[in-house]
DNA sequence: CAGTTTATTGACCTGCGGGTCAGTAAATTT
DNA sequence: AAATTTACTGACCCGCAGGTCAATAAACTG
C-alpha cells in the first residue's frame, strides 16, 4: 500500500515545477506553456494530468506545503523538551532549504490570491493554525502560564510572517541567521535567559544542521 | 503655485480608482476595462491619461502610499515626546481608515509583484526605511540605548508587517484593536510599564480618534 | 466667431493564454 | 499478436486584455 502510481508521480513532478515557475515568474507569469517548458513537455501534456490551470496551481501549493510540513515533523521528532520543541519549530520555519527568497516569492504570490480563491484561503488557514497550535503547546509546557503562552505564540507567529515577507521582498539582505536572531532577541527580552533554553537552542540548531547536511 | 491642473486631478482620480479595483479584484482582475467602468468612462479614456497599464498601477500605488504618509505626518505633528511619537507611528499604521482588509489586499498584491517590478521594489524599500527610521529615532530618544532601540525598532516593524499580512488574509478576524494590543503586549514585555508611556499612548489614541472623526 | 487644443469614445488590431480535440506512439492487458 | 488503455502532441479555437487610431464633441483662445 502507499505505492504511488506512475501518474501520481508525474502529477507531483508537474506540481513542483509549477511552484518553481510561480516562484520565478509570479502568478501572472505562470503560464501552462512555461510550466510545460520547465519540465520539457508540451502544454497539452500538463493538461493531461490536471483538469485546468487553477487545479495545477492549487496542487503546487499543497505540495510545497506538504514538503515543509514533512521537514517540520522530522525536526519535531528530534525534540524532547518544550523548549526543544519550540526551537524545532523555529529551525523548521527557517531551514536553509526553505527560507529562501524564491520560496518566499511563491508564498507571497499565493497570499495575494487568498482573497479570490477559497482553496488558498483554507490552506493558508490550516498553515496558520498548525503553527499556532504547535507554538502554543510548546510554550504552555514551559510553565509560563496559559495566558502568557497565548500572547507569546501570537507574537512569534507574527514575527515569522513578517520575516518571511521581508525575505521575499529582500529588504535589508535578510538571511536565516538574521531572522532567527530577531526571534531570539524577542524571546530573550520576554523570558529570562536561562541555561536550559540556551541548551535547547544549540541542541536543535546542531540537530537541524546535521539533518539538512545529510541530504545535500 | 502648487495649483493642480485639471489633467492632474483626473490622473489622481484614475489612480485611486485603480487602487480600489486592485484591492477588490487582485492584480489579475485589474483590467483597464474595470478601472474605466469604476470611474464611469471608457477604457480609451484611461489610456488618454496614462501611457500604459503598468504606469497606471504604479501611479496608483504611489498615490495610495502618499495618502498614508500624509496621515502619518499629521499624526506625527501632534506628538511632542518620544513615546508620543512612537504611538503616533502606531496609530498611523493602524488608522481605521487604512487598516482594512481591502487596503491590505492591495498592499499584498503589490508585494507579490515586487520581485518583477523595480518600481515597486523601490517604493517598498522607501516605505520600509521611512518606518524604520521613524521608529528608531523615537526609540533612541526614550533613552533605552542605541542598540536596544535598533532591536526593538526591527521587532516592531516586523510585527506591523505581520499584522498587515494577517489583516489581508483575514486570519482570526483581526481588527485594529487586536493589532495594536499585540504591539502593546510586546512593548510592555520589553519595557517597564511606566506611567509616562501609558499617558503617551492614551493621548495619541485620543488625538488620533478626534482627528479621524473630524473627517467622516 | 474661427481656430486650436483637449477630452472622450467606439472600432479595431494583435498577441497570448486557457482549454479542446483528434490523432499517434507507446505501454499493458488478455 | 490483437486489443485496449495510457502518454503525449500539434493544431486549432475562443475570449479577452492591452494598446492604437481616427473621429467627434467640448472647451478654450485670439
Amino acid at each position: 500500500m502507499g505505492r504511488k502510481s506512475i501518474a501520481e508521480i508525474r502529477r507531483e513532478e508537474f506540481a513542483t515545477a509549477a511552484f518553481e515557475v510561480l516562484s520565478l515568474h509570479g502568478m501572472k507569469g505562470t503560464t501552462l506553456q512555461r510550466v510545460a517548458e520547465h519540465t520539457g513537455v508540451s502544454k497539452a501534456s500538463v493538461l493531461h494530468y490536471f483538469p485546468n490551470k487553477q487545479n495545477l496551481i492549487e496542487s503546487a501549493m499543497r505540495r510545497a506545503n506538504a514538503t515543509l510540513r514533512k521537514e517540520a515533523v522530522a525536526f519535531m521528532a528530534l525534540a524532547s523538551t518544550p523548549w526543544e520543541r519550540f526551537y524545532a519549530i523555529i529551525e523548521a520555519n527557517f531551514s536553509p532549504t526553505t527560507f529562501r527568497a524564491e520560496v518566499a516569492h511563491g508564498w507571497i504570490a499565493m497570499c495575494a490570491e487568498v482573497p479570490h480563491n477559497p482553496q488558498f484561503q483554507r490552506l493558508q488557514n490550516a498553515i496558520y493554525h498548525r503553527l499556532h497550535s504547535n507554538l502554543l503547546s510548546a510554550f504552555k509546557q514551559t510553565g509560563i502560564g496559559d495566558d502568557a503562552a497565548e500572547e507569546v505564540s501570537h507574537t512569534v507567529s507574527l514575527l515569522i510572517d513578517g520575516l518571511w515577507m521581508r525575505c521575499g521582498l529582500q529588504i535589508g539582505g535578510l538571511n536565516r541567521e538574521d531572522a532567527m536572531a530577531q526571534i531570539e532577541s524577542v524571546i530573550t527580552r520576554t523570558f529570562s535567559n536561562d541555561a536550559e533554553r540556551q541548551a535547547a537552542q544549540s541542541k536543535m540548531s546542531a540537530l537541524a544542521g546535521a539533518f539538512t547536511a545529510n541530504r545535500g
